[in-house]
DNA sequence: GTAAATCCTAGTTTATTAGTAGGAATTAAT
DNA sequence: ATTAATTCCTACTAATAAACTAGGATTTAC
């Protein structure tokens, strides 16, 4: 049997995007022990350290080593795009192995319409991802919980 | 180790689009059988059986039963957009299971960020699959082919 | 010098994907 | 009527990928 439903992004996103968005919201108070991260989001903190490696070689992360240290941005939160992360995490996200140059899944790839298809698929969630960043989802951050509290308030 | 690349569409997904782009192309000249479907597009024939049994479940295909049987669509091809056979075949397209209704993944999802984010991709996707129909993909068939040919010919 | 942290490699388990196998039911052509 | 070609259905299997875990080396503030 087979998964009702498909999701496009794997733990590995999903979890980065989370973990990225704690040190978006902790940006310029220092670095921030990876142990918290994952207290925070209920999440286990030897898996997450799999997942900031390759954001930190890949320039989206620091680190400061030794007791006190910890993660930190390396970039600006407004710097740093959804999409950075998606693609590190998970690779180009593409719904078919034909989009990417390497290898053409199909022998006649110049008469094949669904490559036409899977670009603009692709060409859709790109838009999307790399128009947002850490930053926006800080202000939904604070946004969604200052309207949530306002809210209660006033129903009282 | 993890795969490089994501795909978003796993071959259910993709050789449905491959066999239902078939089927369209056949359209109006009776039913086709799937064993035909198979070795035009080289997949293995039984798989083949697994996903269309879905697709006319679901009213998108008919079947002709016995010798001289086979497949054919049940609606026109304008009619049918590559989001209901993605979504037949690989159930809703979602970034994360929190933008599914039943089950949020996210205990204080009134909060939460990331759902809007997921929010705003699964949009932007779903926008782009139910735009698109059998006819436009066969539309793009003739069209890259003749293109191609004709180019062919001027080069010589 | 000890505790708290990152860093690194290699496992392990579980779930999902991608098929296969085998046969029952149906029908056109002979 | 028999045969061959087909759909239809259920269950099984193998390969792959996802989701972690384990263990220890290294670094550094206190």
């Amino acid at each position: 049997m087979r998964k009702v439903d498909t999701m496009i992004l794997s733990t590995r996103g999903r979890y980065g995007i989370k973990m990225m968005l704690e040190l978006a919201l902790n940006y310029g108070k220092g670095a921030m022990p990876l142990k918290d991260i994952a207290n925070r989001q209920s999440l286990s903190d030897t898996y997450l350290e799999q997942l900031i490696s390759p954001l930190r070689k890949k320039g989206f992360v620091k680190s400061t080593r030794g007791a006190q240290g910890g993660y930190e941005l390396a970039k600006k939160p407004s710097e740093i795009k959804v999409g950075d992360i998606i693609r590190v995490l998970e690779g180009s996200l593409a719904p078919s192995q034909c989009v990417l140059e390497e290898e053409p899944e199909c022998s006649k790839a110049e008469y094949c319409a669904t490559k036409l298809l899977y670009e603009k698929i692709t060409e859709s969630i790109n838009n999307v991802i790399d128009s947002i960043s850490l930053k926006d989802m800080v202000d939904d951050y604070y946004r969604l919980n200052n309207t949530n509290v306002k809210r209660r308030s006033e129903n009282e």
